[in-house]
DNA sequence: GTGGTCTAGACCACA
DNA sequence: GTGGTCTAGACCACG
């Protein structure tokens, strides 16, 4: 697992760490019960402080996706997300917002945005099926 | 000109303006040249301190999206969108991407999923169409 | 708004705070839209780090008890939880548990037990009647 | 004697063995005299390591629900709960109110509520029941 | 003024 | 060894 940090970005560092994992966890990269790298090991190589990296995780934790144990290490889920479905909807809604407004300011019209829309969604189900059988 | 602020949404004010107007420049509901309200009227009509309205303008304007002229206003630039093709194709991809992955770990499904970023399109072309005839 | 904070407890400050929050929430001391206090002057009443605060208010906005603006300060919210009905029957029935063990444990019986249950359970209908007729 | 371990409950091993020994003794399903497992078969049976097993009766002995002989093991002492009526009803109250608490913000009122205890005493008496018939 | 992020370093709880 | 908590103090983003 390698992690890619960019201190110039202005997004948080615990932000831009817990989603690279959290795309890993989705694209298959990150099987069910892996465990992510200990906190002491990846702060020294991201050069990035401890609590920084627990804060990643943390936030990770609060979604669901992964499960801290004291003493033992941090490990993905399995199971299925906490929110209530108009919940799940609404913060899906959001994200999807973001791309359509996007998407207007870059002059893309319905049905190129669609047709992209579903190339990425190709794009994933290959990774998920080649994480799957290389596994 | 209507904008909707979400004081709850922890999205910077200032960034829900400039982006409502960035979609609104962009789709064609304000046209180049036009002039954006000025500093004083839209902040009262927002209820938001005055320097939010100008770091809202500010950041249009290093995005090349309006110019701001001392003593007159600002106004929005012609000039369509400065990115080629692959640029803005890349931009969107990594929009979409992160909507896919949250639908992942939401559980949602392809055919869910494409069905509400139809959803989310109506919604929008139904925003711009109304705005549009009220003008 | 008083706190009480016991350092010798073995318990995390921040999380007695945030369930001391989460109580007076509950009973209708704090209504929904009221602000908490701002972290720097409840860090000082409490001669805790502003951090510590910071993480009790994060707790609470992860569980969808408050709001965090950026530059506002924190906010009650009212809105319904986030979670799906299981995993709220999931939860509470942790915190069940944890008294009907008790329960066993002090040899208090069934009956005893589902009187005292709704002993208290009266006396919380009664502050949230009291808090909402004073306010 | 079976104990049930789950390794990601986010509650310490030693707390979850300790507790259940806790209640199997409130209950009589441990009876005043009778030897808890020794550590090595226990730590193996439970893949736990053998201090977290010491931990647990280390705990129960500081509570005074078990007596720890050098070279012998570990039994369990008679004695009934030493709190008075009082006390025992004010900490098993306060127990009782972080489950309305929690009840509360998860939207769960009386009604249902109370039918959730009284399906977890059901379930706990069930468990009661069968480990003292299968003794 | 508000909260958010990050660092450096300490001590504790757990396995 | 693991993660959890807390401190002290710095700088940034926001209104």
């Amino acid at each position: 697992m390698i992690f890619q940090i960019d201190f110039q970005a202005g997004k948080p560092v615990y932000l831009q760490l817990a989603d690279q994992i959290r795309l890993a966890a989705a694209s298959g990269r990150l099987q069910p019960g892996e465990a992510l790298p200990a906190l002491r090991p990846l702060s020294e190589e991201l050069r990035v402080n401890r609590n920084t990296i627990a804060k990643a995780y943390s936030e990770l934790e609060a979604q669901g996706i992964v499960e801290n144990i004291q003493g033992k290490g941090c490990f993905v889920k399995a199971g299925r997300s906490p929110f209530s479905a108009p919940v799940r909807k609404g913060m899906l809604a959001g994200e999807i917002d973001a791309a359509i407004v996007m998407a207007h300011h870059l002059q893309v019209d319905r049905e190129p945005f669609l047709e992209l829309v579903r190339e990425r969604l190709d794009h994933f189900a290959g990774q998920l099926n080649s994480a799957q059988n290389g596994h």
